[in-house]
Parts: structure tokens; sequence; C-alpha cells
DNA sequence: AAATATAGTTAGGCAAGCCTAAATACTTGC
DNA sequence: GCAAGTATTTAGGCTTGCCTAACTATATTT
């Protein structure tokens, strides 16, 4: 088990296993439903699909109740998922991608490079821990920091936080984050929750002093933060 | 004509495009036999795709004549060959890939990389106008060196020439010749040609003097080679 | 000019992945 | 406990790209 599959895998069949891989980290079987609005295909195909992953081992499924991985499952999708993550640092940091535009690349290009170009480039880079967008990077032996991050959304007024990752499949959303100043190691204040899930008042420190602005509560959710020892409030 | 396609072309299409460009520079139409031959599939499933590259205005196709691109069709295959040539260069420059792994490699990621990708790398390495192979690589607008070079197969004793290009598609034979010290940019006289389509004994020039080796034909047809002006003969 | 060899095409099939429409199984509200 | 709604699966179809086997066209030989 866990080995470097003698047939590889298909692009298609990669994308259905990080998709669960990424359902099921919750800790429920990934719902057939789910994984169709994620990869954006219709149910009827996944349960297709579903047949032949359990056929082959990749996954276990107890029809109408979800989907799980298998250890030979989760290993592949963890081998795209350091795929991914590589090349995404690679794309940033030696080509310049703006970080808004890294994920659509990687998402091509992690299903044909070979694990020597990966090796290589995680080399060239000192071999990252984390990708542009804060997400862990698997090692090569299939181990991943599993760190229990909040949301934003769930941060009460007064706390301080320092972010440690973003979601990734936005790119406009991306863009707005930059905009704001919130990336991976910036520190963050909540300064105001308006009720009934209103917007997040925040005062995020900056180079120059800081910002204070506000954000909605969807926004907030796919914004993984870190409680952070408060030293002195201003 | 000559547009970045709206609907971009499949791996399997962009390949037989590149075959049938290859395939089609020595001037007579590309027969389905050698295309099949080439993308190691068979003529049957040549005939089928054929049709579907005639359908879409990428080729034209005479019944039991052959195939020719169109003009459409060689801006496809020559963007397809950029980014291979690129993917080459950048592969063994930047990431420090032997001669003989990058081919491979850059077949795959050739129907993956984005334009912008293609383009950042080839800005990195300040636009290579060749390969490692010394392939000349197409400009973004679709134009091509064509020097016409003679295979080393095909230079009587006595001459001293200059390698140009070997042919890429074959491991082994990359590392054979690249232990003869036979790459682009060497220089090389034939000292001796043995009768029969016997072996060809050469001087290659080499930093600490040279060395005398004897090819056969078959590996000297892959080697292209430019007359070189005789200064002064050792 | 006929016979043979070679090249090319057609016919019929298969697997991967997707689709829509229709049927079925769970879940929940009343 | 049943009806309505939602989630899932099955049935049947389509395209892309490949295959083998059988047929046809062209070229070569004698």
């Amino acid at each position: 088990m866990a080995e470097p599959a003698a047939h590889p895998l298909s692009g298609p069949v990669e994308d259905y296993l990080k998709a669960i891989y990424d359902l099921e980290r919750v800790g429920e079987p990934a719902a057939t439903n789910d994984i169709a609005d994620r990869l954006a295909i219709s149910p009827a195909s996944v349960s297709g699909m579903v047949r032949r992953l359990a056929d082959q081992g990749l996954i276990t499924h107890e029809p109408y109740r979800g989907v799980r991985l298998t250890t030979d499952g989760r290993a592949a999708a963890l081998r795209t998922l350091r795929r991914h993550r590589i090349l995404e640092c690679y794309l940033t940091e030696v080509l310049g991608y703006p970080w808004d535009r890294v994920h659509d690349e990687a998402e091509r290009l992690e299903h044909a490079a070979s694990e020597e170009l990966i090796e290589r480039m995680a080399g060239a880079l000192g071999d990252p821990v984390h990708d542009p967008h804060g997400a862990p990077i698997p090692t090569r032996d299939g181990r991943v920091e599993e760190i229990a991050l909040r949301p934003l959304s769930a941060i009460g007024a007064g706390e301080r936080v320092c972010v440690r990752q973003v979601g990734d499949d936005d790119a406009e959303r991306l863009r707005y984050l930059a905009e704001l100043g919130i990336r991976p190691g910036a520190v963050v204040r909540i300064l105001d929750r308006a009720p009934f899930d209103g917007p997040i008042t925040l005062w995020i420190d900056a180079a120059g002093g800081g910002a204070a602005r506000a954000i909605g509560v969807a926004l907030a959710a796919e914004v993984l933060v870190e409680e952070v020892l408060r030293e002195r409030d201003p």
C-alpha cells in the first residue's frame, strides 16, 4: 500500500481523490453531491466514477452513505496535493506568478509533472512546508501537518489572531484578500462583529501602521487563523 | 487563422500535429503509416484521427496520398513545438535535468503548460533560440529558423564540420552521444569512412585535445552538422 | 496484363468520462 | 406513519481515442 502506483492515475481520478480527501477532512464520509459540486460535474457521473474507484481499491463506498479514502487512496491524494502545492510555491517564488493565478496553472501541471520534476522544484526552494496560501505541503512519505486552525468567522470581537491559510480556489477572492493585506502571517484584531452574521470589522496590521476594514462572514470563513498571544494591546 | 484556438486542442491532437509537421518537413505529404509509426499507434487509428483533424480544418487529406497541415494546423504545431523546446531548455538550464531525460518530461508538460508559463520560462532564460539538442525554437509568432543542415552520415572523409543538432527522441542515444562528446557546437573531422555503410571514424575536438571514435551510419544520420571553414588543419 | 505486396481505409468494439432522464432510497415534517 | 423532499443510483447515450480484422486501392514485379 501507499506505493507510487504502477499504473499511474488519470487526471480525473486524481481530481476525485483530492476532492474526497478534502471533503473527508471534516470527519464525515464524502457525499456524492458534494463531490459533484466541487468538481462541477453531475452527481450521476460521480456515482459512476465512485464505483470504479472502489473497484480499484482507492475508496470504500457505502451506498447512500458516502465515500472514504482507503490507505492507498489517501496516499495518492497526498501525492497529488504535494505536487500541486510544490508547483504553486515554485510558480510564485521562482517564476513570479501572482498568487491569484497559481492555482489554475498548478491544477493542470500536477497531472503531468513527474516525481522527479516535483522533487527538483522542491529542492530548488529548500523543501518548503507551506504553499503561497498557507496550506501545508505533504512530505514525500505522505505526512501532513494537521494544526487545528479556526476560521476567522468563528473568532469573537476583541481577539487578536494570526492568519495562517486562505482558500485558494477563487482568484478574485485572492486578489481582494491581497488588497486587504490578509495573507498568511498577517496579524489581525477583530474590532467588532455585527449581529445576525453581519460584517466583521478588523484591524489589519501592516508595515506602515495598519488599517481597519470590514468583511462579510462568507469571506471570513475562508480565512483560517491561529490565536496569538497578545503581548500588548495598542 | 493561426490564432491561439478558442477550443484548446487535446494532447493527442497536438501530438498528431507535431508528428505531421515533422514528417512533412522533408517535402512530401505525411503518410498514414509514418504517422502511426512515430506515435506508436495503429494505422487504422490514424485514419480515424485524420478524418477528424481534416474536419476541424487542421489538415488536408487526399485519401491514399497523405496529409498536409493547413495554416491553422501548422500554427498549432509550432505553438506546441515552442512549448516543448522552451520546456526542454528550462528543465536543463534551470532545474539541472540531464539532456537525455528532458524530452519525456517536456512531452507531458507541453500539453498542460499555459502560454503564460512558457513565456515566463522563456523570459527567465533570455528567450533562447535553440533547445538543448540544438533544435530551433519557433518564435511566439510562429517563425522557425530553417537552416539546411546535413546529416553527419552524408559528409565525406576529410571534411571538418560543426555539430548543430542531434535527434532527441532516444534517451540512450543521447547518453552515448554525450559520452562521445558529440553535442551542438562540437567540432568534428571525418577521418575515414569504411565502404558499404561501414563505420565512420571521427576526430572529436574536446577541451583536452580530442579523441578519435568510430560510429555507425544509423547514429551519424541523427547528427546534423554544418560545414565549417577550415582555418588550419592540424 | 496479372499477381503480389504494401499502404490505407472501413467495420465493429472497447474503456474512460461525461451527460440527461427516470427510478429508488433515505429523511423529515406533520 | 405517511407524504414530500432530497440524495443517490440506474439506464441509456455521446465523444474521444484507441484496438483488431477484414477489405480496398495503389504500386511493383514478372
